[in-house]
DNA sequence: GTGTGTGAAATTCTTCACAGCG
DNA sequence: CGCTGTGAAGAATTTCACACAC
């Protein structure tokens, strides 16, 4: 197909950046792997999804991307989506509130890997900064904004943001902060169209889980996957 | 009991689900409050969703609750939700994987409120599980079928499956376990209609955050919206 | 045969708009 | 007036089906 029809920049649905982030993360694994291509079937089948809703995604950025009959290479598409999502680059993170949660994250470096960094921790509890023995640079939280600036950091957790959550928003936001990960019971938002949020409340995760087999056990079971 | 008077609305979109969770966590809040109704507007406000979603979900479970002109009845829909979802039953959880993340949630007692209980703990490293204190009972992982039968656990949060996941879950799905949060890399899926399982993937989080910030540059780049 | 790419159809979800009640 | 409840319109997303390439 010759013709300049593409629609790579037309709107991505967000189920499908989401979805090909799993994707990212599943041709990680093929790392040290004799394997050197893979088929939308596949991956679908790792991921719990149909396999023409993979194969839509993937053209939906990149247009045609896989050798028909043999699926596509790895490699190449891992690189594709690495620079089509800015996955290029190393980010630097840092976590909020350094309660059982936070230094977890902190000491196991759960989310350290190629991409990701934690430079800095911060609690409002001076006494646990005090305490906690990690080779993470701690800080008050009232140094957020300084901090973040000055380090570039990107992107941040929250695991416990006070009483006042909005005032970590807002330092946050003036350091110049991209994304959040709130783990916190409060659901945050964004109004800025640059800045994105993701909550994740475990408890309503729960309550999610029981809500869908209650409603399950009432109803006779539709479709979930 | 209630009875079952469901209109036609026989299918409750996935979506208005997870909302009415979030709603109901949020007039959890309102506990000891002298506010005595809410408005759709105001629910919509706090969650960061537009007010005639909330109306639509509530509706959709329940056609009407509210007193036109004046709100929602705090205390009634809390009632009504947790009816229609089942949160009036106490529900016992386990953890799996007792890294610093699984110790985490186990002290911290991240998942207990009225509604959950943390009644386990396993790992396959016996080491661990001498060496950890705390008044939770703790197992080796081979004995999760019996434990989640004999201890009527029905959740599971899942922060390591070591190296073959399948067979936690099969222990898991033999005991009887009902729903899943899983924490670990690796995705899960649940083939039966009756189980139910949500994948939080941190690393995967950050990337979509990575992906929207990276879309949207290139968005504006081009004088997009 | 295997497996991608993609318009078009089907489905699911959200927004609109307004009736009707307090 | 302010606010809910809901059919209908609209938008977003998924599924289908099949042409085409290896």
């Amino acid at each position: 197909m010759s013709f300049d029809k593409v629609k790579r920049n037309r709107t991505i649905p967000k189920p499908s950046i989401l979805r090909l982030c799993k994707v990212y993360s599943l041709l990680n694994e093929y790392k040290n792997n004799t394997l050197t291509t893979i088929s939308s079937k596949d991956i679908g089948q790792r991921l719990g999804v149909a396999s023409h809703n993979i194969r839509k995604d993937i053209s939906f950025l990149f247009g045609e991307s896989g050798t028909i009959g043999s699926g596509y290479d790895i490699e190449k598409l891992k690189n594709q989506i690495e620079q089509r999502f800015g996955f290029n680059h190393k980010r630097n993170a840092c976590i909020i509130g350094l309660d059982s949660l936070g230094t977890a994250l902190l000491n196991q470096r759960l989310i350290i890997n190629d991409n990701f960094k934690i430079l800095a921790g911060f609690d409002s509890n001076i006494n646990r900064l005090e305490t906690l023995k990690t080779d993470i640079a701690l800080y008050p939280t009232h140094e957020i904004t300084d901090v973040v600036r000055n380090h570039s950091i990107e992107f941040a957790v929250i695991t416990d943001a006070g009483k006042e959550p909005s005032r970590i928003i807002d330092r946050l936001i003036n350091g110049g902060i991209r994304g959040i990960v709130n783990f916190s019971s409060t659901n945050i938002t964004s109004d800025r169209k640059d800045i994105f949020v993701s909550n994740f409340d475990l408890i309503g995760e729960f309550r999610y889980l029981v809500a869908l087999i209650s409603l399950n056990s009432v109803i006779n079971a539709d479709g979930h996957d």
